[in-house]
RNA sequence: GGCCCAUUGGUGAAAUGGUUAACACAUCGCCCUCUCAAGGCGACAUUCAUGGGUUCAAAUCCCAUAUGGGUCACCA
């Protein structure tokens, strides 16, 4: 009995060859191509927006492709819908890609994008290395291996099925075949001729020339319950078959470099350019740990959908930690995108990436700041609709009303810079609904006039002899002023610094009483915006139930 | 434990052998000012984990140590 009767008898169905699937998918010249290739497990992880928007700009910045592929060979962990929502995350924040596939549809001639469906490609594959020898069937239970881990770990001697420890890749061919026969259930694995002492050199792209060790280890291609590839095999096959050029993952798959480097030589293939993305990483007192989803909320996507973050403050955040540079280059080219800036992977920090929600904070105030006013609108009105559905009632009841609440203090030089994200606007605005503003427990912030006789004495003068909804902003403060001087307070700041003694208060004192009936808060924008856009009635009624 | 990667201020970092170690966030102070936010100005590393070496010259090159991280699955 030969390899190929070894071969047959495990794909007798498998009729393709690797020649065949290589006039299939054709090489595509020097077009650069890049992929991200999630698993579907249910969210989209910040790692994955980062490490598509690398893939992203290299493709675009070249004219190239980028692609969606899924990687779904683990069922166990399968999560409906999850593929759904990775083309939710990727839309949302423009990373369009050019090839994919959704509800059975296939976009991309290097299809099918999803890693169930290439089953038979894989085996194709795997048949071949069987035939030639470098891949066997693996009949040890996980028992066996248990026993092998335990007794290397033992003996101090590095542990994995290598050497003298793969004894399935020392039985004969009728052996295996018997084995089959009989039923065993069974793993194939790559048969390894690598030397652990021998170091070859590795070209990352990110952290440039690195000296690996060999494998050898004779590590599972094909698992033995669905006839699935394992993601070491999946990445060989699926990579150069779709003619990828550009390999964008995380830095903890660098270790596994060297098998991906010995299978791509089995069959002779180029092997792609690497790029090992820093990791994402968080720090909590003093560890430091890879992003996770379980412990950092700001570890999924949907973190950022809920509470409404611009998408371009998202993207600003991830390409300040892709190329830290990016910030100043950006500051100067305001105008451009960050597909204009130049990408250079060695400029990827070396160490974790550390994404800092205060730094998304501080990018997403200046974003939303310099927006128009109707964008914002637009923009929380989408959002409300989604998580805040009584903020979206207050917007339909009078969108226009709400639009110029967004415009006080914007659209000018320099803009009020007081929203991060959308979830905080009824935060900051709900005074400005006459129902918010009665329905909710009330707590006036007073400050230094808290007297509530000479409280209304302030408001009733001034409501009474100096408020005037047609004045100008100008107009409105010197009346203010007037008012001011009408009942003892200085209206001149500096003057009543001089001479505390003479006065009963300020002008800042007075403004604040106003700012306070009105809104109940003792920090709000600008006052004058607020009283017009409430009006005299409205006005008056507030200060009426006090 | 083996292998690999890293280590610059409160934080993220720039600098690729050569004057006073960019910039940003945070913090603090002053100014502006009706409050807040913003803005303006200023402060914030005698020093680049530690110890040796190479060099006229080192954060930058070499060696060792320490610390942190990644990985050692039929998970990707």
């Amino acid at each position: 009995m030969t390899n190929k009767d070894l071969a047959e008898l495990i794909f007798p169905n498998i009729d393709k060859t690797v020649e065949d699937y290589e006039k299939m998918y054709p090489e595509r010249g020097n077009v650069v191509v890049t992929r991200i290739a999630p698993s579907p497990t249910g969210y989209m992880h910040i790692g994955g927006i980062y490490q598509s928007i690398v893939d992203y700009i290299i493709a675009k910045r070249n004219n190239g492709v980028f692609m969606l592929r899924i990687e779904d060979t683990d069922q166990k962990r399968e999560v409906k819908e999850a593929v759904e929502l990775i083309h939710d995350a990727l839309n949302t924040y423009g990373l369009i890609p050019d090839e994919y596939e959704e509800d059975g549809k296939v976009v991309g001639n290097y299809g099918p994008y999803v890693q169930s469906e290439r089953k038979e490609i894989y085996q194709a594959f795997i048949k071949h290395l069987i035939e030639i020898g470098r891949a066997y069937p693996c009949f040890c239970t996980k028992e066996d291996l248990d026993e092998l881990r335990v007794m290397q770990d033992h003996k101090k001697q590095r542990t994995g099925y290598y050497g003298k420890y793969a004894k399935c890749r020392n039985l004969t061919v009728d052996e295996m075949i018997n084995n089959i026969k009989e039923g065993k259930p069974y793993v194939i694995r790559f048969k390894s001729m690598g030397d652990f002492e021998h170091k070859f050199k590795f070209h990352d792209e990110v952290k440039g020339d690195l000296e690996l060790s060999e494998n050898d280890e004779d590590f599972v291609i094909m698992k033995s319950d669905n006839g699935l590839p394992t993601y070491h095999f999946a990445h060989l096959v699926d990579d150069h078959l779709m003619r990828t050029t550009y390999v964008v993952r995380g830095e903890e798959w660098l270790s596994s470099a060297p098998k991906h480097v010995e299978l791509f030589q089995a069959f002779n293939f180029e092997l792609p350019k690497y790029v090992h993305t820093p990791l994402i990483i968080k720090k909590e007192g003093n560890s430091i740990r890879k992003i996770s989803k379980r412990k950092d909320p700001e570890a999924t996507m949907s973190y950022y959908s809920e509470h409404g973050y611009p998408k371009e403050a998202v993207i600003e955040s991830l390409m300040t930690i892709i190329n830290s540079n990016y910030e100043e280059w950006h500051t100067e080219n305001p105008d451009k995108t960050f597909l204009d800036f130049d990408y250079n992977p060695t400029k990827m920090s070396a160490g974790g990436a550390y994404y800092d929600l205060e730094k998304l904070n501080s990018l997403s105030k200046d974003i939303i700041s310099k927006k128009k006013a109707h964008d914002v609108y637009l923009e929380s009105y989408e959002w409300a609709k989604k998580y805040n559905l009584k903020l979206a009632e207050l917007i339909d009841n009078n969108p226009s009303y709400y639009e110029s609440i967004l415009n006080i203090e914007r659209e000018q030089e320099k803009p009020r810079k007081d929203i991060a994200y959308y979830a905080m606007i009824e935060d900051l605005i709900w005074y400005m609904f006459n129902s918010e503003f009665d329905n909710r427990e009330k707590t006036y912030e007073w400050k230094n006039v808290t007297d509530i006789g000479e409280i209304k004495n302030i408001l009733h003068t001034y409501i009474e002899k100096y408020y005037d909804a047609n004045d100008d902003k100008d107009t409105w403060f010197n009346k203010v002023k007037e008012l001011c001087d009408e009942l003892g307070y200085a209206s001149n700041i500096k003057e009543y610094k001089q001479n505390p003694d003479k006065y009963k208060g300020n002008v800042a004192d007075i403004s604040t009483v106003i700012r306070v009936a009105v809104t109940t808060k003792s920090n709000t924008p600008d006052l004058y915006e607020i009283l017009k856009l409430l009006g005299k009635d409205e006005i008056l009624r507030r200060i009426e139930i006090l």
